[in-house]
DNA sequence: TAATTATAACTAAACGGTTAGTTAACACTA
DNA sequence: TAGTGTTAACTAACCGTTTAGTTATAATTA
């Protein structure tokens, strides 16, 4: 409603001044000082009656912190793209920090609007998913590195060694995948990845999958094709039917006892492609994914992939940004953490 | 960063009052009258100069209006509950207003806290996914009524005709299912929903859509277990194991020719049964799905199921939400739309 | 030419908090 | 008893906008 219980309202009721009930109903540390058992328990008891609810406008205004965080995300970058917002939300909950969302479409123009209102609004900080944006240049860091605290979900390809991230593994979690197909005893292992070409350069999540698969195999004493890593990339992400065309002319021509895929989507199609060939998984060939997707346990048969326990890192990421914001930790020291994703054995391996 | 440029800045460069500069650069429509195009032109170069960010705190402490929306949602209780986040942010941003999330596990004293915190930020208005909560009562509903404007993302059980809301006909979309079983041959149809049994009572989804399996059934002249409704309900969510050993019994026990289940993370469930039997679908069994999921495509075979169409249910949702706020329809006419979900068939029927 | 209207600016007062600096009363110490 | 410290309050100024009301100038009308 617009006629909302004010401070002094509570002030004129009890007696005192305002600025003595913002020090009791103030939750900032160390602002209780100097204000009566008598007093603050009457303050209190008003405030109840009332249902005060402290107007965040205002004291952000005169305060200069907002509780609240940005977060900017690419939704079509992954279907879990949100697991990660939905994890950061609960994490921030704990501080009581909220958050605010910039789906921006991996664009640029987009990016910088949405870091401009973050400013604008005043938010105590900005996540940023570095992994969901190939674009994400020197310059846009810049751009964000004028907000108050910045945090990059996944390091950035454009790193300098200055900025605060929380990294998952993708390579060390392929190269387990590997590790894995060749303790099964498999060794004609294929990576399967049909990735769009961006203009910007690969995600980073992409390179590192591909040098992951790479030293696996080199540590398995296992060869690759070389040319691997180039070979399926598509000038657009290519539709769901294409990609099986695209696997059984490679399991007819490249004959493979395994193959992992780029994520568990691509495994699922995988999986079709193998069970249209009349073939069978695991006993003909062998499949991963990557994700841990809520469907992977469902597949026919359910699949193996690797799980980047989204809401341990989610945790991470927030953890460390509001420590920052609240100088809990050095502000001038930045943050690097790498994190190593989990194996999630099924039955396609 | 701290030192931000404000109007005066600007103000002191351009010769002219605060004032002035604010009537140029404030977007609220009508308010750029009586400022010379020279002036105006002046004052816009400056500010784009100086990279001029609005204070939105104080515009909102002065103008009492946020362009921000609260979205209250339940993440936990479906798997596109992020969708129709993610389309309401997309849709929310046309008109320039952003969206902070309320993720409340479906927790009483969650959702109090949310709406009051919303309440403090002064969020222009709201949106609560009323399907998300059984426990929704007009408790809480009057709660939410203290906010300024607030829009249910589907109708609430404890609608009173006074209410806005976009509701989707589950019930409609899962009668065309049974209408399209029943067109391809079915008879002995099944619906198969292991839901929770919430101590707050049914969703409002969950009783819909067992309307509709019924009004289906009778219209297409089939009779069905008169305790289908009652029959799979738990005491908690039930595990995708013992979903499985659910879904085998019913199959051995009624051998049914189609089944219809609660949605498309349960079908693909079933279908997991179906193989697991030896049987084959369509060929022995055809299933159906509700969802329209991502990897609903790629289940082996493809499954049939209904689309809700979350982007345009979102996009309503918005649309006349924030028709309300700026009073571009009517404040006091409660909004009550109804939207068909479309039938999407694939390879499972 | 005097009166009226329109234009383009201005000043002052909110909006609801926070922060810094001040004061009165009282208790303790030297 | 004067000086010092502590406690519990207070007042004043400020945060960066918006809104309402005012004024000076120029253009139009009678």
């Amino acid at each position: 409603m617009s006629n909302q219980v004010r401070l002094v309202d509570i002030a004129k009721l009890a007696g005192v001044s305002k600025v003595t009930v913002a020090k009791v109903l103030n939750p900032s540390p160390g602002n209780r000082t100097n204000v009566s058992e008598t007093t603050a328990s009457r303050i209190n008891q008003i405030a109840a009656e009332l249902n005060y609810r402290p107007n965040l406008a205002a004291r952000q205004l005169a305060g200069g912190w907002s509780k609240m965080l940005g977060i900017l995300i690419d939704a079509g970058s992954s279907p879990n793209e949100f697991q990660r917002v939905s994890h950061s939300v609960r994490a921030a909950e704990q501080y009581g920090y909220r958050l605010t969302i910039g789906e921006c479409h991996n664009d640029l123009k987009n990016i910088r609007a949405y870091l401009n209102d973050f400013a604008s609004r005043g938010v105590d900080g900005v996540i940023i998913h570095a992994n969901s944006f190939p674009s994400l240049n020197a310059d846009i860091v810049k751009t964000a590195g004028q907000l108050k605290q910045v945090m990059y979900y996944d390091q950035p390809i454009c790193d300098d060694g200055t900025l605060d991230f929380v990294h998952v593994d993708f390579g060390g979690g392929v190269r387990m995948l590997v590790e894995h197909m060749h303790m099964r005893g498999r060794r004609k292992i294929i990576y399967f990845a049909p990735y769009p070409r961006s203009p910007y350069g690969k995600f980073r999540s992409q390179s590192e999958r591909e040098r992951g698969f790479a030293e696996g195999m080199s540590a398995c004493g296992l060869k690759f094709a070389p040319d691997f890593a180039g070979r399926f990339l598509y000038d657009r992400m290519p539709v769901p039917t294409e990609i099986i065309k695209l696997a059984m002319d490679l399991i007819r021509q490249d004959k493979p006892d395994a193959i992992i895929a780029r994520n568990d989507e691509c495994a699922a199609i995988v999986l079709h492609a193998i069970n249209k060939l009349g073939m069978r998984c695991p006993d003909d060939i062998a499949v991963a994914g990557y994700d841990n997707l809520a469907f992977s346990e469902y597949t026919i048969p359910p699949l193996t992939t690797v799980d980047n326990e989204l809401a341990e890192l989610s945790k991470l990421v927030v953890d460390n940004l509001i420590a920052k914001i609240e100088k809990k930790i050095p502000v001038d020291q930045p943050v690097r953490i790498y994190r190593t994703p989990k194996l999630i054995i099924r039955e396609t391996t």
